[in-house]
DNA sequence: ATAGAGCTTCCCGTGACTGGAGGGTCAAGG
DNA sequence: CCTTGACCCTCCAGTCACGGGAAGCTCTAT
């Protein structure tokens, strides 16, 4: 199968194959003519590769787990705990988020957004921000 | 004010100050041996900036915000719009995290974690993922 | 024979820095 | 006066996960 197909196959764009191919994920033979050619277990690996990527796992974590994927003797507890630090990732992530989210979200209500230049977001970010009302005496 | 300094007060690491003279967001003067020397003003836009930076704004918005922030005929309604896009974005990119945690958090969930290589985790992301059981007959 | 699609490699650019090499400058202590 | 250590300078390279595009080869259909 050409990369086209196998892209198609995978929902991951031909450069994204290359790409993993020249790191190392995936090693398509390849045909007479030069082109790469992919059999059953490359197209599982892109599929594989695709919905990891897509839960957020990094390119090492996917790398890890594609290990695991296709090691018989591993343990559940160790895909557990690749899965487990991703998601403490996540979490801080999204708690990040959602602090700022928070505070620009107020910022933005307050703001009356017209004509005018006074604005309560460049007080804010002016250093009015943690901790002062206006401009203190 | 020497760069350390300015680092310290304004929270930005000294490598970033450079950065930001870099790509033009602040201009210091030079004294006489040529180090930086940040006035008043520069270590306002460097506290302006630590704080954009951590509420997410881009540098590109960081250099619109900054260039509002010294134009006194500014409109509270150009901040407002550029804040307001900073958020919409913030709230994809949540909306994108929450719905990967939840589909991780689930399987992490229902795996054991044990010395077993039967994995939830493994099986979802080999393609049994949205939409499928076990193995298909 | 030719047109067009698909494949190849190679290199550069992204965002927002961070690390490190190699070297100049300054203040304090001996 | 000299040295030590902390600070500063510039420039280059690397990060992460690709995407764009050039230059050129191959395949398929007409």
């Amino acid at each position: 199968m050409n990369i086209g197909n196998a892209a198609e196959r995978s929902g991951l764009p031909p450069k994204t194959i290359r790409y993993y191919e020249d790191i190392g994920l995936v090693r398509p033979h390849r045909s007479a003519n030069g082109y790469r050619d992919f059999g059953d277990a490359d197209l599982h690996k892109l599929v594989f590769l695709a919905r990891a990527r897509s839960l957020g796992f990094s390119i090492e974590d996917c790398r890890a787990l594609l290990a695991l994927y296709e090691d018989r003797r591993r343990t559940s507890a160790d895909v557990k705990r690749v899965a487990e630090e991703h998601l403490a990732r996540i979490d801080r992530k999204l708690a990040e988020l959602e602090s700022m989210r928070l505070v620009l979200g107020q910022l933005v209500e307050r703001c009356h957004g017209d004509d005018r230049p006074e604005c309560p977001i460049i007080d804010d970010l002016a250093g009015g921000g943690p901790g002062a009302k206006k401009a203190v005496a």
